[in-house]
Formats: structure tokens, sequence, C-alpha cells
DNA sequence: CTGAAAGCGCTTACAG
DNA sequence: CTGAAAGCGCTTACAG
């Protein structure tokens, strides 16, 4: 192949016998280009292969087509299905609305890492992954009016854009649902508190466990890193503490396989229930234990978020809060 | 906070009384400005708050700072660990290396989407993350002569920058350690066949067959999607035809994954062990399958790739192919 | 050690 | 329907 030399736009326009600003209007499809010239001038880019700078048009009229995102800086969010999925969701729906992705890493701080993608410019919006409690970058986002959705709820705002699961409805019913397959005492297995998915489940949770008149104690409940080990340790020290328990409401996916895999590693047959939140992220295998998942559409809530961003810098309207609809099986 | 108007470089001039050029010497830490003014315009910047414009500098010097990357258009690749797991690698190293991730889907076709990429000029440099035979995204970047890292091997160009297991010898080595456990019947279930990697592994396995004098038939080998269903059924059709097989090759943690469930769901215990690559990034559980893993270090292969793309675009020395170790465990 | 000026490749009022 | 010109916010020879 010919190595040859940059055709810009000043190429396409000498060729086409036109100037760059009605090159410029033809490639932006603007209405009053008068079909023959604009039908010439894509034969000339076609023929020259010609394809425009993004980052000259970036500078020149400020978007990027780049929504933003940060790598969590914990390989547990990261190696998270849901995770996994939500990105993919992001990734999808921004390349079928002419956007790309980019990821930004910075190590521990967030913050710093959604300041530098947000002051470079690089980026016309972010996504937020996940909702922490009391999250500096919800409020740095939010003070300079940059567009951003967070996934997951705020605790403190109710003017930002949002894209969630009513996860203590979720996992009310599903704790209900246990209830109703016959289990009377049920624990709880949850991740880190200071994220709020964990702390609205445990809210359903207990809604549900109240309304049942079910027995509770605190050695029934245990939250920890959304990862397989410690989920494996907590259903371990749950199954020690109470021997009796016929149910378990656990709240991630990573967490549901460290516990079955706990279970499934014990000789005697446990007879209990399992409810967990993403379940099928992990497995389609019937173990020996029933297992009732909770499928919360991670994919469709990155594809969701994305969409509403790109929504937003396109001057659409679209609401403040989207609630992603979540589906109990088994 | 106030909404300030855009600081630019200019701003920054004005206020520290020298010219914009002096304020872009600066930050780029050119040797030959004087330690006084350097100090004054980075306390100006610090007070006003200035952050360059990285599209602006994008445009001025053609570099973009942005390793791309393209999400690979079937589910079952992007889900499977070894993809998350060097796709973090190189997102991490990037960050540190002051580089962002731009990540470009487009739908069934990689080349375009790369095509797109890298004539935007989003994207100093590419990272393709599998290598697939007759592959025409590696054609077309080398043709234009456009940075790019290949995670694999190339059949066909000995002239590109790769970053590969040895995966005949791995596979090889995993099946000799299979052979040393005792097994006389060694079966092998792997990925599609137009991916380097199956291919390779495949012949590892066929040598290590063949050197061991060990039985083999058609019937042993299952080729299938990188998925855990038919990692599932996999497994199921090679233990109907060979009830006496007594050990199996695995080339893929998706795969294993579905073939460690399809065992666990049998009743009678089968007296198998399994040699799987990735095992460990499925679970820690210690089943009552004895399984052999080998760990062919995805994240390092990702931070290894990026590093070596961002040398390259940095003009540093690289040697063209680079191999990371394995490790067998078990 | 520093500045004036051209240039990177686009977009977009403004004018016709 | 189309063009000339200014501007987006930087970098980098060139000159001093």
């Amino acid at each position: 192949m010919e190595k040859q030399r940059k055709v810009t736009m000043q190429t396409v326009a000498d060729e086409a016998g036109v100037s760059k600003a009605t090159v410029s209007r033809a490639i932006g499809n603007y209405p009053d280009i008068s079909d023959s010239t604009k039908k010439k001038i894509f034969e000339v880019m076609e023929r020259l292969n010609y394809h425009p700078s993004a980052i000259a048009r970036s500078l020149a009229n400020r978007i990027s087509k780049n929504v933003g995102l940060v790598l969590p800086a914990d390989d547990d969010f990261f190696m998270n299905p849901f995770f996994q999925e939500s990105l993919r969701g992001v990734a999808k729906t921004a390349g079928k609305r002419g956007y790309d992705t980019l990821i930004a890493y910075n190590g521990k701080n967030e913050t710093n890492a959604i300041k530098r993608l947000v002051n470079s410019n690089k980026v016309d919006g972010v996504i937020l992954m996940r909702s922490v409690i009391g999250d500096s970058t919800v409020n740095y986002l939010r003070d300079i009016e940059f567009p951003f959705i967070l996934i997951g709820k705020s605790e403190e705002y109710d003017d930002i854009y949002t894209v969630d699961t009513d996860n203590v409805d979720a996992c009310r019913k599903l704790t209900n649902h246990l209830v109703g397959l016959g289990c009377k005492k049920i624990g709880f297995i949850g991740g880190k508190r200071d994220s709020m998915v964990t702390t609205d489940r445990y809210d359903g949770y207990i809604q549900s466990i109240r309304e049942n008149g079910l027995y509770f104690s605190d050695d029934m409940v245990e939250e920890n890193e959304f990862n397989k080990l410690e989920g494996y340790m907590s259903m371990k020290k749950l199954l020690e503490a109470n021997g009796d328990m016929d149910g378990v409401v656990i709240t991630d996916s990573l967490i549901f396989s460290g516990a079955i895999d706990y279970l499934s590693s014990v000789c005697e047959e446990k007879d209990i229930i399992i409810g967990a939140f993403g379940a099928e992220s992990n497995s389609f295998n019937k173990s020996k234990y029933k297992v009732v998942n909770i499928d919360v559409g991670s994919m469709k809530i990155g594809e969701f978020s994305c969409e509403k961003l790109i929504d937003i810098l396109e001057k659409k309207d679209v609401d403040l809060t989207d609630i992603v609809d979540y589906k109990i099986e088994g």
C-alpha cells in the first residue's frame, strides 16, 4: 500500500473544487448544500479515502464523542460480573451512537481520575459505575455541572441523573420469596457497607424479616468485601453460628460463588435455600442446592446509562431517575 | 462554586506576564526555562486551576495519549476472564504512563472498528486482544504502519510486535504433567479452531500424547465456543464416548467451568484429573476433582502489551516478540 | 532564556 | 447554496 501523505479536508475541498466550509457542511449533512456538490464531495472523499480528524473536530466544536468511565482501583469490583456486564453495555451503546468509551485509571483516587478526564476535555460526559456513600466524585461533577450518570443512587442529592435497581424492593421480594419456599431462618451476606447497593439490599432484607415475623439476630448477618474468598468465609461463619439456618440471601455474585463453593465442600448436605443477586452470572450449574436468582440486568443498566448520558449530551429530554426492572428466577 | 470561564494557556500567560510559548515550555518541562519563570508559571496555573486541553495538544502535536482497544463483538470473549484480566492490565499500565484507554465497538466487524479508531486520530496505537487466523485487522494495521501490539501470535507475519504465551509448550507440559500424575487416556477440550491459541494448545497436547505414546482417537477431542454451556456439553460428550478417560486438558477457563459443572452434576464419581488453562480464574474451590491449573498471567500480558506499545510510541527499543511465563499449579 | 508567528484540521457565524 | 475568515487551544521551528 502506498504511503500517502495525510489527506485533510483541504485536500478534499481542492479536489472537489469547493471550499473547506462546504466540505465540512456536506459531512455534517447540512440541509442547504446542493445535492450535486454533496455528491461530488462524497465521491472525492471516497476516492481519496478521506477520514475527518476527530481531534480537530473536537477542538473546533468542543465535542469529543467520548464517554468516560473510571476503572475501579480495587480488583474485586473490576472482576465483578456486574461491572463487566455494565461496562459492556456502556461500550456497546456508545458505539451504536457514534461514541467511544474512554477508560481512565488513576490508582486509588477515583475523583482525581475523573478530574483529569474532565479537565482534559477528552470526554463529553462520564458514567459512574457505582455509588459509594459520601462519594466526593458525585459532588465534584455536580458542582462543575459536568454531564454524568450515576449507576446506583445518591443518598445526598436528588437532582442528579441516576439509573438504578430498586434494591430495597428487590431484596425484600427475594427474601419474601425464600419465605414462600418455606424458609424460617434466613441469613444475609452482603458486600461492603459503604456501598449504597449493600445498605439498600440489607434494608429490604430486614423489612422482609420483620413483615414475616422471622427470627433474627446479629450473627445472621455477614458483610465483607465483594469477592469469592470472603463469600466462602462468610458462609462458613454463618453456618457455624447458625446450624439451623434454612435460607440465606446473598447480595453479590462473587460472594455467592464463594458461598456455594463452601457449601459444596462440606460433607453433610445442608437443607438450605439460597437467594442471590447475580447467581446466574456465575454458572448455569444446577447444584444440589436450591438457588433463587435475582437478575438486575447489569448489561441493561449499562446500556440505559449510556443511552441516557448521550441523550443529555444531545439535549434530549430525560428523566432524572430511571429504575431498571429486575427478575426473580427459581 | 463559581462558574468560571475557561482558563486557557493564554490566561495563564497573561497572568504570569509571559508568552504562551513559555507557558507551554514550562509545562512540557523544557530544560531552558529559567527556574524563576517556571516557578511563577506553576504558581499561576495552580491559582487559576488551569488544566491544559488534551485535545488542543493532540491537534498540535498529533499525540492523543490514548491507547485503543476494540471490544469484541461476541459476548463469550468479552466475558472471558482472559479478556477481562488483560483489559485491566492494559488500562492500569496505560494510566500509570499517562495514557487513557479508548474502547471502540463496531458491531460485527472488528477491522472497521479499528479503522475508525485509527483514522479518527483518537489513538496513538492499538492493542489487539486476540489473534484470529487470517485476521485482516493485523493486515491493515501492518500495511499502514500504525503502531500496534498483537496479543498472541500471527501465523503470517514475523515482523509485528507480539506478546504471547508459549502455548504449544505450555499445553505440552500440562499434558505431560497429567501423565506424570498417572493419566493414561487424556482428552482435550478447546475453544474455536480459528484462534491461534486453540491450535497451539492443541499442538502441544498432541505432542505430549505422541511423546508419551498414549492412546488417542478423534472422539477424545472437542472443540467449541469459549463458553460455559459448551464446556458442559463437551465434557458430557467426551465422557459418554470415553468412559475410561482418566484425564482431560481444557484450554479455557469458561470451558473449564462448564466442564466441572457437568462433572459435579453426574452422580457416580469419576476418577479423572483435569488440567485447565485459567482454572483459578473461576474459583479457588477445591472440588472433589483433582485440578491442575495453568496460569498464563493474563493481567501481566495486558500490562506487558501496553508497556511495550507505549515504549514503541516513545521510540524506545523493544523486542519484536515477548513471551510471558506461565505457571503450572497443582 | 523567551517571544512572535505559523500551523495542527476542523467548525461556524457572517456575508453574499 | 457557497466562501473567506476567525477561532478552537495548544506546539514548535525560527530568531534573537
